[in-house]
DNA sequence: CTGTTAGCGCTTTCAG
DNA sequence: CTGAAAGCGCTAACAG
């Protein structure tokens, strides 16, 4: 059916130009050193011989293979994972890179040879990205290459990391409970003792602050951060003797599980009771009933920052001190509040 | 801080190591040809020195990439790509192989360029990945490489492609509510003509024939699909003169929708109603109250099954008559019927 | 402007 | 078993 192509060389196409190879290299590359006449007389062999230079080659003679690697330490049944690729994609597509994408599933051997195969093929520096904002440890080899942590970071610091500012997004979400006119906000908590719990619980108390209202422990309650675990925090504060007129869920799933139980106890989104979620995961917040405000979490910019730090930060100065990003989670208004 | 290792050649270790470097070639690729004692000498070094060895230089040598290049013509907001990714990348890594991957965001030209790119890279194979099933037609330039179609298809069918089996997949559904004693079964399709969509109702009326139960019109209704085309088709359905008594949902989010409705009707899942979904959208499908029985989309399989064929089939009579694979949509049973 | 030449790091005969 | 040598396809001086 189809012959696999003799893989032309660039000195075939330089034989039948009639040129030299270093010229046939010359047009290959833009370079201005060639008169328009020869120019157009290669390109013209080319594209006829259907010539595709080979980036092994290329790669070997200049050492850059323009590629970068990205490395997942699962891909969650979160759509989390596609956002952050679609970020660090566009980001590299747009500064004509690729992307060599190696999923360790949290194995750490896997991890150790990820980064040996990304090593040897010289990508231009690595993303470590984990689905959900947390403290890891990387093996020591990830040093022999620029790195840039995403979601994620190491205790010490000592190498570049994007998060999401979990601190702002709970003051943000917490302040437009505040804004609706609600003093009594509930927050229901993720009980995982993590940077998005932490975080965003510091965030709702700042908000708190911001209003001159007390913190009430009685507020807030922490479960597993699923639709069950929302349903529980529902019945549990809304039967404190003086319940929250708006409640903040940690997460959309757990605001789903809320939207029910509220349901069932007969009060109404927003009219009764506001929620405000946070993840922003479409396939659930937008399709709810009322459909639910929340708080963006920014793989996309996380992903797309990941990259262009990676292709800018050659400095070596900027190792010094390596950089701890924080990206804003926008507010996603819908009809919850 | 860090400085950039001076790539370490295998002249080098050769040298150390008092050998010649075909020596140190033949201990890397595992050559019997060794014998024990230089085979040791050249490890230790190689670990001392903490040699990597250079892929472009082995590629050009060997011309094989150790690489499959995985085309997506978007990563949406839906979790699919996510699935199909992990069934990648897992069959790829078990064979030593790397992905590289590419999103088009359905750009003709990006992907002109992204099989441009993945063939000068020498690419072992391409999959070319859609989010949903569908017909593509790709530029010619994809024949240049061995391609296999994941959850799409090409008219012409002249290249191997991977999909969901849709009929069984809603024959499967059906008979499931068949089986727990439905005799009026409601189906809520996607308006949309697509294969899905005709598929899953051909496999509708295949088990409503099986049962030799006349297909009724006035028991199927088509809306867009997602939450809210759910909700219409419920209060559609349940407002016929004899409605049904179960009802499957073209997708989990057509079924959330429905959900939704039969609530407001006052109607219990699955007590007086009983529903179906498809796609098993995890996120949505198992924190549903109740939670809701659907049908899984096989991704990870896809992804799986499309690697491991670019890696097997190199026998070019297969290329004659390229396979047009369905596989099977798992039922996941929960408490909705 | 353009041809020639010397490798990039590795594998693979080909002789020992 | 093991050196030596010849490139893989391409770029980057270096002379014209």
């Amino acid at each position: 059916m189809m012959r696999k192509k003799p893989s032309v060389t660039i000195h075939e196409i330089a034989r039948r130009a009639g040129v030299g190879v270093g010229t046939v290299s010359r047009v290959l590359n833009e370079s201005a050193q060639v008169s328009p006449a020869t120019r157009e007389q290669v390109l013209q062999v080319i594209a006829q011989v259907g010539y595709r230079p080979q980036s092994a080659a290329k790669m070997l003679r200049t050492r850059k293979s323009h590629a970068i690697g990205l490395i997942t330490d699962e891909i969650a049944s979160t759509p989390y994972a596609v956002d952050i690729i679609r970020g660090a994609q566009d980001a590299a597509w747009a500064q004509g890179k690729i992307l060599l994408a190696i999923n360790t599933n949290k194995n750490a051997n896997v991890l150790v040879t990820a980064i040996e195969a990304m090593l040897d093929r010289q990508v231009e520096g690595i993303i470590y990205a984990a689905m959900y904002h947390q403290a890891v440890t990387l093996p020591t080899s990830i040093h022999a290459i620029s790195t840039v942590l995403l979601d994620c970071y190491v205790e010490d610091r000592n190498l570049p990391s994007v998060v999401p500012d979990e601190v702002t997004g709970g003051r943000v979400a917490t302040e437009t409970l505040l804004q609706k006119g609600h003093r009594r906000i509930g927050f229901i908590n993720d009980f995982n003792p993590i940077p998005a719990s932490f975080g965003r619980l510091a965030g709702y108390q700042a908000a708190l602050a911001a209003y001159n209202l007390p913190f009430d422990p009685d507020l807030v309650c922490e479960y597993p951060s699923d639709a069950s675990g929302g349903y529980q925090g529902v019945y549990v504060l809304m039967q404190r003797a003086n319940p929250p007129s708006a409640l903040f869920c940690f997460n959309d799933r757990m605001a789903m599980g809320a939207y029910d139980a509220l349901r069932e106890l007969g009060l109404r989104i927003p009219h009764d009771v506001a929620v405000i979620g946070f993840d922003n995961q479409e396939m659930l917040a937008a399709h709810l009933r009322p459909p639910l405000t929340t708080m963006q979490l920014p793989h996309y910019a996380m992903g797309e920052w990941a990259v262009n730090y990676l292709l800018g930060a050659t400095d070596p100065s900027v190792q010094a001190n390596p950089p701890q990003v924080q990206l804003d989670c926008p507010l996603i208004l819908r009809a919850s509040v």
